[in-house]
DNA sequence: ATTTAAATGTTATAATATAACACTATGTAA
DNA sequence: TTACATAGTGTTATATTATAACATTTAAAT
């Protein structure tokens, strides 16, 4: 298991507070209370989290959120669900899915090592609105 | 069917004989000579170009691709292999595939309408490396 | 012909991300 | 415990990606 350095904790902590993914620079102003006063030093937690799986990148959204499958410790197949109204997103934790896409191979017989799905819709609360 | 508008074609064409995905400051460059001057005149085009489905944005590379499936009229569902070590990038066009992911629900019952689906690994050249 | 929507041109600026370099802390193995 | 390697930090500067705002032009649809 790995220990956090001091900013990839400081860094987490407050990603993973978040009720949304948060960006960059909407985390670097909110840690410079706590010291951490340049973008790199910001850019540098995240890749490191995202290497170990305590976060993903949302690359649609340029946005970071915590890891909410507890026993995820390497980030290679992620699938979120993105509300285009709200922009609420939950990652997906669907077994049968990951089963399929894990499997997956394309006509060419590539294997793939990694996987990175982002679905897009209206979450039920914006689809009765 | 769509007629392109003026830029609008310039930038397809260039980004559909190029064998590779295209970043929009490298079309900006490459677009120079035809008198397309500003960032903001390809970044239109390209929202453009990716409503109708004539291109792709490959959102963990930023960078756009020629859709390579003629049937697709509307970008809502796509599917890419991406070698990391090469960066040769190839849509995948596969019924099965797209098949499960339209009809993908989740448990909160939330129907999508779009996704996006970017695989990792290593192509053939690359493996046999 | 007139109106409306879409596209263009332009300047400025915002937002996202990395390069380079000096230094510090931590873990590991002799 | 010292030395060595690896990972992390701090800092300044800069590169890359993308949008705001506004004036004008072109194309399409009555």
């Amino acid at each position: 298991m790995h220990t956090l350095s001091k900013n990839q904790q400081i860094i987490f902590d407050i990603i993973d507070k978040s009720p949304e993914p948060m960006k960059a620079y909407s985390i670097l102003f909110n840690v410079q209370k706590k010291g951490i006063k340049a973008p790199l030093q910001v850019y540098r937690a995240l890749d490191k989290l995202v290497e170990i799986g305590k976060i993903h990148k949302i690359e649609s959204r340029n946005a970071f959120i915590a890891c909410q499958n507890s026993s995820c410790q390497v980030s290679k197949a992620t699938a979120f669900s993105i509300c285009e109204s709200c922009e609420k997103v939950t990652e997906i934790n669907n077994s049968s899915l990951s089963k399929y896409l894990s499997n997956f191979k394309d006509k060419a017989g590539m294997k793939y090592s990694k996987y990175n799905l982002e679905f897009f819709g209206l979450c039920k609360k914006c689809t009765t609105k």
